[in-house]
DNA sequence: CGCGACGTTGATTTGCCTCAACGATTGTGG
DNA sequence: CCACAATCGTTGAGGCAAATCAACGTCGCG
């Protein structure tokens, strides 16, 4: 069962889960397939659900003013994806989630989250920190945009998303990166031949 | 008291806090004159607290391998500094945290914050939504990092922190758009002509 | 099979950096 | 309280990083 990946991402040693909290989790969470370049989130829509990767692979992003994707987040196998400021304000997005693979998501409504939140706190606290760690990724991603080339860009991305280079295109590399296909490529090259 | 401004800024309509629970954080956070140029987090150590801006302003800013200071965040009056991975991991720090300006603050540690989030789902709560807020707002910066230009960031920097560009030096401000002090210069001028 | 996305290369342009210099402001110690 | 040092904001010359635009062969997919 995909549940099963959720409830055990879920339960570090720090705040095991409960019988019963374990069982909401499983009655509240949808499963979905997801076919290549489907749509789970477009622009203008208010994003409806925190979403679980089960299988699969997702890019998070949004279209520039000169009409590029810039990719914001990819998230795989037990990892999430959402617009939590659409999410929880219940206000048309500015992002597009679309699925790079064919995949398999579990999804919470907001009125489901909201309840699980309420009533029971060891789940508001994982999701706490879930969030918290992925603050904490940004926050050292943003520090490479601010201080370093292009080149040291994407040599941390390979070391820090082992698992992701290799699935997915170099045009999505870049987008993510923060700069052009053809720049990526002759930093590729540079690479390849040091 | 300065304590009241956190309750406040808690308070938010959707999770309100108890007497029990205002009580709690009344005691558990320690009140702190910091002066300027003070740090209340150095490279190497473990942070401690979380911290809580009642007056003033501070910095988060690491060093790059070429020697100069980075800024990934300001934080003001009502809102909150702390470097999170360093807290929860109790692992040495890679950040500085330094008051720009004469300071007060509020700050818990970690062993108290760990009993609150434990004893008190709405402290717990209230925590999630803070960190939220953050990492929408961090989601934000990042794409305007990796699609816009240097001036674009800089107009998104006046119209995000309208209360923060009269308060710091542009030298501060560069370190936190990833430029030169020297560009800033010839952006602004670009922008006073215009 | 044919079309469109992909990865790559090269020529040219542009955004931004480096280094050096300057006056104005701030801050600090004597 | 003054003198000196340090930081700040700015300007300019020159250089490098990365974008733009155009072109081409390859591959996967419909």
């Amino acid at each position: 069962m995909n549940i099963n990946k959720l409830i055990e991402s879920f339960s570090n040693d720090i705040f095991p889960l409960s019988e019963e909290e374990i069982n909401q989790l499983k009655s509240k969470f949808k499963e979905r397939q997801i076919k290549r370049r489907q749509f789970i989130l477009q622009e203008g829509d208010v994003c409806k659900h925190y979403t679980f990767v089960s299988e699969g692979c997702f890019k998070l992003y949004k279209i520039d003013h000169s009409g590029k994707e810039r990719n914001l987040q990819f998230s795989i196998e037990n990892e999430w994806i959402s617009d939590l400021g659409s999410l929880y304000s219940e206000t048309p997005s500015a992002l597009y989630i679309e699925a790079i693979e064919q995949s398999t998501i579990l999804q919470i409504e907001r009125k489901d989250l909201v309840y699980l939140y309420t009533h029971f706190p060891n789940i508001d606290r994982n999701f706490r920190v879930i969030i918290e760690n992925s603050f904490i990724a940004l926050q050292k991603r943003m520090f490479q945009n601010i201080s370093a080339t292009a080149e040291e860009r994407y040599l941390y991305f390979l070391k820090t998303r082992p698992n992701l280079f290799n699935r997915i295109s170099n045009v999505q590399i870049a987008s993510y990166l923060g700069v052009t296909p053809e720049f990526l490529s002759t930093i590729r090259k540079k690479i390849a031949h040091s």
